[in-house]
DNA sequence: ATTTATAGGTTACAGGTGTAAACTAAATAT
DNA sequence: ATATTTAGTTTACACCTGTAACCTATAAAT
């Protein structure tokens, strides 16, 4: 995964989201479907984002009746790919610098807390 | 602190960095000199990089001699208000969800554990 | 007094982003 | 067979971003 993936931007993501929820390669229709619920845009905005993602790798299309499109990465490593950025660019690159600012600021109450002590256990084991 | 800091752009926080790196008010002189070790950016760039902070309300100008250039917001609200942007769009507004990531991701090791866990133990005594 | 450097203001321009219309071809409905 | 819908392709266009030139006025240097 390369820097691609940092420079996917809001509206794009939020197309890799219906395909990431929904697990398999989709044709466009379903896609639309899908979008329609939540958003307003035109046909011709969809088409105009799936070109582009698949232009910057991140989605293939395939054609059989019509294109299937399919994310060729997954939430998870956008996410954390994502999230990496973040902490280079504002921590240091330290993750756990992060973490002390996320206390420092209060976005962790005390049941959090207590979840992730727990956490923390478990990855002390099996690190 | 609004919306717009979200839309604080690479090359405006770099100028940020050095008005919040100075800590005080200062001049495009300064602001040049700082730069030059780390940019080659021309001063008509580092202008008009001002210029956008200045209409973005993020940050001020004031004539004395010559113009004064002053954050009006600190780092710290940066980074946090750019964090929560991250966890309200990629860990569905938990923090708590955020550091499990961490975790899993094995971006944390021992060592960051083991602070932590006392960090902790502090937060918990004074929430 | 004239050259040189700097500050401030205006303008530029290519590439990215958000959003979409227009056109063509195929499929579906009547 | 014709009208309607949909898929795919091409083109558009305003705004944002990165980067900078140009112009004018003033200050500093010679």
């Amino acid at each position: 995964m390369d820097k691609t993936v940092s420079k996917i931007t809001d509206s794009e993501v939020e197309i890799m989201r219906v395909l990431w929820k929904a697990g398999c390669e989709l044709p466009i229709a379903d896609i639309r479907k899908s979008l329609k619920e939540s958003s307003e845009w035109e046909d011709s905005t969809i088409k105009t984002l799936l070109r582009r993602l698949c232009e910057k790798g991140v989605v293939s299309a395939a054609k059989k009746e019509v294109f299937y499109y399919k994310p060729l990465i997954s939430e998870t490593e956008y996410n954390e790919y994502t999230t990496q950025n973040l902490i280079d660019r504002l921590y240091s690159g330290s993750a756990k610098n992060l973490v002390a600012s996320l206390l420092g600021s209060k976005k962790l109450n005390r049941n959090d807390i207590e979840e992730l002590r727990t956490l923390f256990k478990v990855g002390d084991r099996d690190e």
